[in-house]
DNA sequence: GCGCTTTACTTGACACGTCAAGTTTTAGCG
DNA sequence: CGCTAAAACTTGACGTGTCAAGTAAAGCGC
């Protein structure tokens, strides 16, 4: 920050894409976020992790695989798994090959929970976002969105 | 949610999309946020209510308006102000012409602070989102995502 | 096989936001 | 006017998520 007290500014393609993209990042998840806690009683944070859980092999995984996938942090997962056992909807098991490790397993009433959720969720998705473009936009967006995540994904630029 | 159990599922395409946006949607403000707390403490709320009294006629306005067009609602601006105010960035004023309203008041420290941030700020949405497309990328990102935002706007639907 | 480092979690303190209830002031209405 | 309703905040209780420190079990080097 000692450098460059004036970088390139937006021009008004630029702007006008950031100010929308902005506004997305606002709305979006609120939107979703909103409609998996009425429905559901779900934070996002909670159905990433049950519907990730529920296409695992085995339907449980050590903690910080899922972490990982489900992109939370260790100790956010920790706190999840601890709210979403309280429900009966995961349990904890020690890892028989390592014992620093945590098993996450689905029960069977969270697998019926992703199967009561997910359609919803998925519903509210094409509704806000998929149903709204036409095909050759889904592409491209996912194409520019795919360009930024690369630019973003795991730990730098 | 009784009607329809199993609404049309994403196909690949619009499947690869959504996980791309939704990956953008996690780590975009995550970054963002991290570099705005790192160079400037702030939080991304407060530099918006920053950013938008800098602009604004008089560099004050009704916390209302502020709310609104900062796009928070008016309890978390509330608070935002309170810390700001402690900060000596804003202060708070009755309005003369209606005693149930506050204005918001950019202080010249507030000023500073935002001259001072801005430029980073700007340069690390240049770095991770409009420098890795090309400029056709960006029209057509801006065009899809004005799309979104229509449907997900101010109220509703 | 004995310390030293690393890995895998967990947990306490805390920041940011949200929701609902409360306060004060203005606007309508008869 | 006087009374009820609405508007414009503010605040307390709370939930979700983060950061840093703590604990426990592996893995390693010699």
């Amino acid at each position: 920050m000692s450098a460059a007290p004036d970088p390139r500014w937006l021009d008004d393609d630029e702007r006008a894409t950031w100010v929308a993209l902005a506004k997305v990042l606002t709305w979006l998840p609120q939107r979703l976020d909103a409609q998996l806690q009425r429905d559901a009683g779900l934070s996002h944070a909670e159905y990433q992790v049950l519907s990730w859980l529920s296409m695992s092999e085995g339907r449980s995984a050590r903690m910080s695989l899922v972490a990982a996938r489900a992109t939370v942090t260790l100790s956010h997962l920790s706190r999840v798994v601890g709210r979403m056992e309280r429900q009966g909807w995961v349990e904890r098991r020690p890892d028989p090959h390592d014992g620093r490790a945590t098993l996450a397993v689905l029960t069977p009433a969270g697998w019926e929970k992703v199967v009561a959720t997910a359609p919803g969720h998925v519903a509210e998705v094409r509704r806000l976002v998929i149903d709204r473009l036409t095909p050759a936009q889904v592409t491209q967006l996912g194409g520019a969105l795919d360009e930024l995540v690369r630019g973003l994904a795991p730990g730098e630029c």
